[in-house]
DNA sequence: GTCGGTGCAAAAGCTTTGCAAACCG
DNA sequence: CGGTTTGCAAAGCTTTTGCACCGAC
């Protein structure tokens, strides 16, 4: 997990400006160091005591998808999550049975990411994959 | 690409009911071998002559879904595109600069999908598969 | 002081739901 | 015929947009 000052350092560095507003949805989520959708970002806003509307966090998370800093992905789970993207990448399998979902290191994706730019000269970007399938304890239970 | 006399008999010998309207969704899914919109399966249905509402193909699309018959994604270019499962599975390539799209093989996901399940005991399902990044041509051009 | 970000309200999409009528087997 | 599927209309939800005000630098 990254330090949201050594993020905020990073982003002036860079020229952005620093709003309230910016600062309360990286600390938030930094602190969380997951993915959460937009509507958990402002309840945990709201938590810690400030205040924040839908479109504010739409347009900041659009910001920092477009500085590559966060990654916007589909769980399954109905509607978009929002994850910072730390120093290493990782990835997630999500089990469509029982809804788990475990970390993937990006180890286990690199090999496709040099594949795919060896045989057909494509940069891949793959910031976060979530793949989907039946977790092993499910399978186990016999849960196709 | 499948014949759609061969998938609904696939579907009558698992006892599921053939509507008219199923028949319209599969015949433009055979046709196109390719992702569409809901919009674009209506379009196309439209153009055949007959007519079709959004709630209808929804709930068709995700019958099919739910029988595995079809890919749900995200292409990135705003809004969810379906597309039949062939025999053997196939992925795309998304350019985030021109948006060329580009089909790649199954066999370079199939390591992915084994290194997640030795190492993991995941299972994974990966009917569809997209990887946003930047094509030879884009970064030739020095898109980065 | 200037440019850019935010808040509010409203709209735009896409997708789902409820229920009566039509249809498949 | 019985149980499903469809059509229509309406609602729900997430996300985007416009514009005046406020704030960062």
């Amino acid at each position: 997990m990254i330090s949201n000052d050594t993020i905020i350092a990073h982003l002036r560095e860079r020229g952005e400006r620093m709003t309230i507003q910016r600062r309360l949805v990286l600390d938030v989520l930094c602190a969380a160091g997951d993915h959460l959708s937009v509507h958990e970002i402002q309840t945990r806003v709201q938590q810690g005591g400030a205040d924040l509307n839908e479109p504010t966090i739409y347009r900041i998370l659009q910001w920092l998808k477009g500085l590559g800093m966060v990654s916007q992905t589909d769980l399954g789970h109905g509607g978009i999550v929002y994850e910072l993207i730390g120093e290493r990448p990782h990835h997630h399998l999500v089990c469509l049975v029982c809804g788990a979902v475990t970390e993937v290191d990006d180890s286990v994706v690199q090999p496709l990411r040099d594949r795919v730019q060896d045989l057909y000269g494509f940069h891949p970007r793959i910031d976060h994959l979530a793949l989907f399938g039946v977790c092993r304890a499910c399978h186990e239970r016999g849960a196709e």
